[in-house]
DNA sequence: CAACTAAATGAGTATATGTTCATATATATA
DNA sequence: TATATATATGAACATATACTCATTTAGTTG
């Protein structure tokens, strides 16, 4: 499945998948997902954002299809629902430590 | 090295690399090099943008690691500097792909 | 039913960014 | 040196989106 054979169509699928991952505030949130799931208020006070805000992203991470949602009475749980996310996470994680890393080696000279 | 370890500078330029491939012009301009070095004009003849367009959206991607530059005369060649690119990519399009044959399969019943 | 709680959402604002037009810069060539 | 060409960039504008405040919705419990 290479790149150039892509309609434009789906291009704009693949760059909306990404910008969604563009949000650091998104990242945080799926981060203090990988320990497994929580509600929402449980995520306000670990990330010390907004509810608002926290119920927003949730939203765009859910609409997305890389989060999950459940109910149960008066809360809502939210869980990892692509693990891909951490492939594509580790992906750039360790391209980025590698050229900072390189960067820094440059500065010793 | 997981996600919920990175300090929030980190989450910053995590996100900052997933939003640079969240614009599906720079996908485009990345999926026209899959086949080799171009330069400027070719990329605006290819991808019908205009010059200055094209030329904004390459400095961006150059700044993010992800392509090179070379000056030859009066042309510039752009290729890819950042080989992950492709991973992250087919990672995410094979992603979309179940999905949307999944959701394809869900209306046939 | 009334009061309470967790989560979602409408509306408004601020900021970031994609795009274009016009022009500048750099290099080549007559 | 003058002219032509390839690329880059300043300025302006339009759009998208992150954020907040206030309120609503859904569900629980007295």
């Amino acid at each position: 499945m290479k790149a150039h054979k892509l309609p434009p169509e789906a291009l704009e699928l693949v760059a909306a998948r990404f910008r969604v991952l563009g949000e650091p505030n998104r990242l945080r949130l799926i981060a203090a997902l990988e320990q497994g799931e929580k509600n929402v208020s449980k995520l306000v006070s670990e990330t010390e954002l907004t509810q608002a805000n926290v119920s927003r992203h949730l939203q765009t991470l859910t609409e997305a299809g890389l989060l999950g949602r459940r109910k149960e009475g008066l809360n809502v749980y939210y869980f990892i629902a692509d693990e891909s996310l951490f492939k594509l996470c580790d992906l750039v994680c360790s391209r980025l430590q590698k050229d900072l890393s390189a960067k820094a080696a440059a500065f010793k000279r």
